[in-house]
DNA sequence: CAAATTTATATCGTATACGATATAAATTGA
DNA sequence: TCAATTTATATCGTATACGATATAAATTTG
């Protein structure tokens, strides 16, 4: 018997992660920026100055994907994209300082519409750290063809 | 401060979900399936004959984005649309034959990939619990601003 | 050191995913 | 009843997301 649709954790995974972008894309809207787009933002925020690799590690994404972004970023004005010296193939991003007064802006408007509530400080926590074990077990999963 | 990348737990669900959808594309590649076309076969599995706007709301897509998918598997053979008699707007879908015969191999081909570690069994119903909750939360969320 | 391999980025084709708009049919209401 | 609204589906434009392929630069190897 195929699995009923409820009972399949995956489905609920991709539920939660196309409401989190349609939330998100609201908040973000008025910025002008997807959510794909704030998450490199964030990551250069934890880290400036990373490689188009380095992004797509940490994003998990693939250069397919992230590339047409990075370019986009870079065309409004709120990434840098300088060539490397030590590495003619490579280049690096980093946030200009336009993107950076913005941050406040943007952090404030998804605490009031996210995070005003209880739900998200209360569960996401816990929630989180489970997705953790998962996306490791996920990510295991996926390389593992590879060998 | 901006929050670190690490600490959102959108960022695990989508990390989450773009794995989980990497894993079942390679699983379903054999049968010429997509993650979204498989899911409509399993809401059509729980519930034959269901209209577009029914499976739209069974699997939290708009229509922009299921209607795409629902020809292709017309196309594919896998799916009969049938007009309603009552309503000369909607439309019924159902599963074929064709696509009856495959569902045990496709089963198969994901409990082998899938479920053959202990890792889903295990931690994936507390899991789905939580996710379920958080869902619940993300569409009130997301309905709000018709308010 | 030169050939083979790997790495970093770029581009392409296919498939979602969304909101906005369009259209026809059904329903509601004054 | 018949105009106004709602509903069901369809289509369009934009933005991911993926794997495959391409290319140039760096690294490894024989």
């Amino acid at each position: 018997m195929m699995q009923k649709l409820e009972q399949q954790l995956c489905f609920e995974v991709y539920k939660a992660a196309n409401q989190f972008t349609k939330l998100y894309a609201k908040t973000l809207q008025p910025f002008g920026l997807t959510y794909p787009q704030y998450l490199v933002i964030l990551a250069l925020g934890d880290e400036d100055n990373q490689t188009t690799s380095s992004l797509c590690d940490r994003l998990g994404l693939g250069i397919g994907t992230l590339n047409p972004v990075l370019q986009k970023l870079v065309e409004k004005g709120l990434l840098k994209k300088e060539p490397s010296k030590k590495d003619k193939r490579a280049s690096y991003f980093s946030l200009t300082e336009a993107v950076k007064k913005l941050q406040p802006a943007i952090e404030q408007a998804i605490v009031e519409k996210l995070f005003c509530f209880d739900y998200l400080p209360t569960e996401g926590p816990i929630l989180k750290e489970r997705l953790q074990q998962l996306n490791e077990f996920l990510e295991m999963m996926n390389k593992e063809e590879t060998v």
